[in-house]
DNA sequence: GTGAAAGCGCTAACAC
DNA sequence: GTGTTAGCGCTTTCAC
């Protein structure tokens, strides 16, 4: 059994036209007579015959593929945002490669260059740090790049996000008007630009404004993990810091359980405040009080713009910041 | 500025030798002399050329992408799938198109023809009752395909997963031997087979073995919700129902919340044992107990077995069953 | 409104 | 070992 592609030469045969002709019926190219659309139609139909998207991308340079260079599927941050992209994808009839990176350099490279040798035509990134090689790739392949969920670097690559900065410095400022005199700073890696540099500096600024000096040692970099968070927990017991804001739920589920393992309330005697409101903060006991971002938004946005990038649309803003919030619940006073 | 692709051709001419010689080394075939080797790849170096896939797919009829539909990346159970793989498709130089199939039978059908458009040379595919439609697809296009996280059907497609109904029956015997004379089947929708087939199954059989009958009223197909599991509550708590296995992390996590919220102690008046062992499992107080499931390796045996498919390799099991296994928290006795 | 023909960038016989 | 030459299946000028 011989797999039989039908092409589009067949097509043109049995309908007795060219093939530049049912090229333009499966195009929906209006120039065509109706009656040669309708009998163009009828043999699509009846070979059943379905346009090979490869030669169509080699033909036309454009594969309606979309890169996205995700750190970590597994995390719910990431997850919602690859739903958001992917849901405005479909709808503007794009397909997605998905490329793992584990946040990691050098995979963040080799990830790039297959995904520019597939020749997708536009690339959604998530991470921070994009390394000077990598842009050097995005630049040479003279396609479009959006960064979701991470501010926009000085370098400027179209990117969408709430704003870091503010949402830190709101959070850690309710947890200073509760009359905590030591707040720590969780986080993940602080060499990454959204902890290190954003919320550093809301942090910073929250702390400013209430005239405490800033302490180095209140500032936790982990591998934001739940067991990272769970382990954080003695040492914290072990401070004089009564409340945190933590940059990721699970990373904030595992410092509460751990908290709370080792006999500290929460809140009454340590408080937290975490930051993407998935469905974590609402699974623990007590339920987590956290700064909350459009988080589906922000990828249906993202590539809500990167579509546009791609046609080539005028975009009168290339760093846009969605509107974040707050819930209070009770992992706070 | 103008893009300006460096072809294979360039490569050819400027190292003085054919395009077949090129494409030889590119591709690593040993029939190149060591000098010609050198000599072209200086000028790859030098041009700084990059082959193209779209055009590599096109003459050899070999994309290196593989298709995964799955049915919501957000869910951890599939996204802890997805990671597994992903690592072992880039493990063989894969990629993956990622399409959300939202577990709708349409939107099922649409993904996979577009996949099929695009000419992946195989499909991952996570969910149940595969339409006609599809299984019409699949056999047309003559892809491998297989099925992940999910028993196979007797249709018999290749799948990769744990044996559901041992499983279930083990949870639930359990439950039984705790002394609870009325154990709830806690699952999503009850038409997929997972649950409707091989969840139910198991349950029956650990009734039939415990000499309780089975009764309609103690089954609960919902949309495996958070949310929905914490609705339940409320009905199970006015049920003479005193514990139950729930098929997914999320779900009972919700029913866990909604009975401790609702004044229910677990376990100590209601069991329950849940079956991913996501981190959820993990989070809640008390722990959940839980199915264990090797999700990360059942997805990248999937992968695994696909690239052999792929590559026509002999495989001796074409239905893989993965051992599970069970973590005793604190959800149940 | 439609057709002819030249590619798109590469692989794969086949010949030498 | 290496080169020649057809394609792969489609889009896209450019004529008519």
């Amino acid at each position: 059994m011989e797999k039989q592609t039908v092409t589009i030469y067949d097509v043109a045969r049995e309908a007795a036209v060219s093939m530049a002709t049912v090229s333009r019926v499966v195009n929906g190219n209006p120039n065509v007579k109706p009656a040669t659309r309708k009998k163009v139609l009828d043999v699509i139909e009846r070979l059943d015959y379905r346009p090979n998207a490869v030669a169509r991308g080699l033909a036309s340079k454009k594969t309606t593929t979309v890169g996205v260079i995700i750190p970590d599927v597994t995390n719910a941050f990431f997850a919602q945002l690859a739903l958001g992209i992917d849901d405005i994808a479909s709808m503007y009839k794009y397909n997605i490669i998905l490329a793992n990176s584990d946040e990691n350099g050098s995979k963040e490279l080799q990830v790039v260059n297959t995904l520019l040798a597939k020749q997708v035509d536009g690339i959604v990134f998530m991470g921070n740090k994009i390394g000077d090689d990598i842009k050097q790739e995005f630049k040479r392949a003279q396609i479009p790049v959006v960064v979701s969920g991470f501010m926009g670097e000085e370098d400027n690559l179209p990117s969408v996000s709430i704003d870091y900065v503010a949402a830190t410095k709101e959070a850690v400022t309710n947890l200073l008007n509760h009359g905590n005199q030591h707040v720590a700073l969780v986080t993940g890696p602080i060499d990454q630009a959204i902890n290190g540099k954003y919320r550093l500096n809301g942090y910073k600024q929250a702390l400013e404004a209430a005239g405490i000096e800033f302490d180095d040692a209140s500032v936790f970099g982990t591998n934001e993990s739940y067991d990272a968070g769970y382990k954080l927990a003695e040492q914290l017991q072990n401070s004089d810091i009564s409340a945190a804001f933590v940059g990721d739920d699970e990373l904030a589920a595992g410092l509460l359980n751990g908290l709370t393992d080792r006999g500290v309330k929460v809140p009454e005697a340590f408080e937290i405040i975490t930051s993407n409101d998935t469905k974590y903060a609402e699974v623990t006991r007590p339920k987590m009080s956290s700064v909350t971002q459009p988080l589906y938004d922000i990828g249906a946005v993202s590539m809500r713009l990167l579509t546009k990038l791609m046609n080539s649309e005028e975009v009168d803003e290339r760093n846009i910041i969605l509107p974040h919030g707050f819930v209070e619940r009770d992992s706070a006073k």
